[in-house]
DNA sequence: TTTAAAAATCAGGGTTTCCCTGATTGTCTC
DNA sequence: GAGACAATCAGGGAAACCCTGATTTTTAAA
């Protein structure tokens, strides 16, 4: 039986030992090789020409999402795994956009691991089912009216300008009834765009929609 | 020959297990216990007396300093290590101030945390060899100044660490109700405490307690 | 060691916001 | 011209917010 060779990459040394023990203990699987960061991920595929390679998005040097970008393009046969802190939906499809086998948040179960490797083994995508459908069907949707993947742009411009004139009031503090004032519309009005512009980012409550706004430096 | 128990804190369900391995594989340990935040490893602390908790510092809920906080007050015979992603002075110095027996950072070598076991069995404190020795030193010359290490003020701290807790679980935002539920007190007294922590801060509304906390790295 | 200040807990009661289910009108696009 | 979305608004109940207290415990200071 073929081992399925694998470099990982992770800055975070004791986190990614840990990963590596868990992908071995997992069996059919070796790790080959170990990047701290992109570039030496990008430079470990090439010497190495692994069967799957796991990259951490937040890295120094160069990311995680530009080294799969960079590793599809010179090897597409090369299954890549996105391993992310976050649920952010620009990386998701960033991910997706590279061609990457799958997307996991490092707060999944560990058997969801496993489960994602043997999805990927058998050639599919596997994805975190932490993530909104939504976010996936919107994207193989347009995927279908591109003529190659790399057209597909995804609404940067998710909000309307209304939207984020409102959001950017509502991260700033003010109230429902200043927010009101200073754009001439009821309060109900504000209220709905408000619950509008959470459901389309997915937020539940006002701290969420404030740290976005600082995230996609809309305000700050 | 027994085994020392121990109980692992990290949010991160995947990097948890993977430690978890890394940790039962050095021997005479044993995982008795995984918590999802600091609130939970208190609470198991309590329920488990274990010999060590391994705490990371950014945890939802309750962060890993406040976690040892707690856990050294009332078992000051548990030995505490925390596991930090980041250098950051301020951290370093909280945890050595808690009683921590061990400070190590996510992106040390797997080897440097069989070391710090070693270290910590013997009743030795062990530091990241990371971390500035001026960092350490100015910590100890403070503390032959002082009667207690409690007495020791690094910078100001306006909040309480009640307060901080509550300010933390508003800024992930948790609603007023679910943060009296998981703090078991009323619905009115978490009020008072935002209230007080905006006098405090001159903070008038919510948003801006959130960038406070970003601001503060209390949450992100 | 008394005294004072701050922290932590809770309540009543009035105002405002939040949330859910609608609804109308205009503007694109296919 | 049907469908999708944007922007506007309402009703009504639940929850949050704000202010004024109040009690108990902890901490600091005199």
């Amino acid at each position: 039986m073929n081992l399925l060779r694998v470099i990982l990459a992770d800055d975070h040394k004791l986190v990614r030992a840990g990963i590596k023990s868990l992908l071995e203990n997992s069996d059919g699987l070796q790790v080959v090789g170990e990047a701290d960061n992109g570039r030496e991920a990008v430079k470990l595929t090439r010497e190495l020409k692994p069967d799957m390679v796991f990259l951490d998005i937040a890295m120094p040097e160069m990311n995680g999402l530009q080294a799969a970008e960079l590793i599809k393009k010179d090897f597409p046969e090369v299954k890549v795994f996105i391993l992310s802190m976050y649920l952010d939906e620009e990386y998701v499809i960033q991910a997706l956009k590279t061609g990457a086998s799958g997307y996991l948040l490092k707060d999944s179960a560990p058997n969801e691991l496993k489960r994602a490797l043997d999805t990927i083994k058998n050639g599919n995508v596997y994805i975190s089912p932490a993530i909104p459908r939504e976010m996936i069907d919107e994207y193989r949707e347009r995927l279908k009216h591109a003529s190659s993947p790399g057209d597909i742009v995804m609404k940067k411009e998710v909000l309307s300008s209304r939207q984020k004139e409102v959001l950017q009031l509502i991260a700033e503090g003010n109230s429902t009834r200043e927010i009101a004032e200073k754009l001439f519309i009821s309060v109900k009005t504000v209220e709905t765009h408000r619950s509008q512009i959470m459901k389309k980012l997915g937020i539940k409550d006002v701290p969420g929609l404030v740290r976005y706004s600082i995230k996609t430096g809309l305000i700050k």
